[in-house]
DNA sequence: CGGGATCCTCAATGATACTG
DNA sequence: CAGTATCATTGAGGATCCCG
């Protein structure tokens, strides 16, 4: 498998830039979990959207080559880690704060008031 | 090729409802375009991120779906019609600024200060 | 010519099994 | 537990082709 390298971005719109960072359907969930204090890979797999756990390791370390987050290893042999935002990362928390605010007022009609699972706190 | 149709939310999460709507490499970009008063499908295609021309047809029929855009008819025979904003796609208006403004924060370190292709007025 | 539809190829995704 | 390997399926991205 390639290694996680920066990509190329499309254009110099930096509305493309940002998309071609973390416009998919998992990276701002993984970062959501961490900033909610979701540290290890089992805490974010086990999140409510199953993300499948190749997508999972691809991610961390395309997130990790973007300056997003880095790894802090807690223990070796095995070797195991821990997932922090760096501060780049920490600068789409009110994004995705507004994200969650447009999700609530838009797509929430069909369901039931049941639990809100995003919770970040600024 | 089924229909564009409503796409099932993959959590209660607001935020992933929202990046089910338009978490994806495209869906922004073209409703930049349409916002910044590009009305017709080849000036949509013409765009500097290249979009090709079956996803772009097929985005702008899920966008209607998602009820982001509706498309105005301006003659028929053949039938050729405008893409415009609907509320709730002017709604997205203040989340592309903001994503725009990380873009140009955090992602043109390399690239000299060129033309920047994303002006949306509020 | 504008607005697609269609076909093809290849990369990414997703499900699941497996391993240190 | 934290990933990697494997494999089927989807989707992206090009290149036409078509139709009015």
């Amino acid at each position: 498998m390639p290694d996680a390298a920066a990509r190329p971005l499309r254009s110099d719109c930096p509305l493309s830039a940002a998309l071609d960072r973390f416009g998919d359907r998992w990276t701002l969930l993984i970062l959501r979990d961490i900033a909610a204090g979701k540290r290890r890979y089992g805490d974010i797999a086990g999140s409510n959207e199953v993300i499948p756990t190749n997508i999972l390791a691809a991610r961390l370390k395309q997130m990790q080559a973007d300056g997003l987050i880095e790894s802090v290893p807690y223990q070796s042999r095995p070797v195991r880690s821990e997932y922090h935002l760096t501060a780049k990362g920490r600068s789409l928390i009110p994004i995705m704060q507004e994200l969650c605010r447009w999700g609530l007022a838009h797509e929430e009609e069909t369901r039931p008031p049941s639990g809100v699972f995003m919770m970040l706190k600024p």
